[in-house]
DNA sequence: GCCCGATATCTCGACGTCGAGGCATCCCGG
DNA sequence: CCGGGATGCCTCGACGTCGAGATATCGGGC
């Protein structure tokens, strides 16, 4: 970890992991084209350390990662924050044995309350309370913070650049 | 989810969710900068959709991705495909309590072995079997294939400028 | 009015990870 | 040569997630 460069992306600035690994690949598989590596390794890479970061930051909150997960959600539907358990997964990427487990543990922490949809018997109406919304509101600040600092070192253009070829990939997925 | 883009960071393409996050925060907390999450929102949702498109891959070579984790980090290491606990717990950013468990089972089945430490007891010696390397060559073409795929709709000198703007947010983290 | 596929949610057991703690070993300074 | 902090790995209980299946309900077609 941490080698110099060895034929990187760019010319110029530091090393890092993926460098070493790429590195790794070509000398271990010259026949093959290792190149998506130097984009989608540091992605997930960078989610991992992001994932870190961020749990690290709601700690402090009193708020575990997915618990922030699901608040955000409800938070910024905005009035009268109240989404579906489908809803939910859907914007969480979990699945719905995850979401029953998580509305669980939120409702006992008074994060939520759970109630039967008016016009729809399988429904179900997740709402958020006061303090589930006030917490919400302090994470969401705790974590904008936290990430500003990450992206200091790029300018304003160079993020707008790098947020457009993420969304380019990202359509694949949902567009 | 997929709504029509309403400021996103470039005027043109499609809207992806992070769009609809970015938009619907805008409208609750006008007060707050929320432009971070239109990079590091992407970033882990795009990490998300990977994680999940290996898993199918690495499925039909009956490999997890964990264990792809693990093996590859062993045979991109190079003859003889050697490297203790520590340095594979590195390199995966997993706890160590993780990585005794991984070892054990991808031991139980065949693909790697461990063996004492010559000049060091408290260290262990984990090497690749012939089959555990046979494994993760065939998974890192399959993988490569399908991420070829997602990289498709960028240019070469795109993905460039992508992978040396993920480096510089790295290499705060691994510098 | 009834059937049937689709939909919404929940149940539950298997599994992987974390994190704190334990133990043996190493290494450096005195 | 010895003590003590650092290091390397493992143990183990708590926890969150997955994924398949169960249940209840909805809605369109006839």
């Amino acid at each position: 970890m941490g080698q110099r460069s060895a034929g990187g992306s760019d010319g110029v600035g530091g090393a890092d992991d993926v460098d070493g690994v790429v590195a790794a690949w070509r000398r271990e598989r010259p026949d093959l084209d290792v190149a998506p590596l130097e984009v989608l390794s540091r992605v997930s890479r960078l989610a991992r350390h992001l994932d870190i970061a961020r749990r690290r930051a709601f700690a402090e909150q009193g708020l575990e990662a997915w618990e922030f997960d699901v608040l955000s959600a409800l938070r910024r539907s905005g009035d009268p924050y109240r989404l579906t358990p489908g809803d939910l997964l859907r914007e969480t990427l979990v699945t719905s044995g995850t979401m029953t487990n998580r509305l669980d543990r939120l409702a006992e922490r008074g994060l939520l309350t759970r109630q039967a949809a008016p016009h729809d018997r399988r429904a179900v109406l997740v709402t958020l309370t006061q303090e589930g919304r006030r917490l919400a509101d302090q994470a969401l600040e705790a974590l904008l913070e936290g990430e500003r600092e990450l992206l200091a070192g790029l300018a304003t253009d160079e993020r707008s650049r790098l947020a457009a070829y993420l969304k380019r990939l990202l359509v694949d997925f949902e567009g």
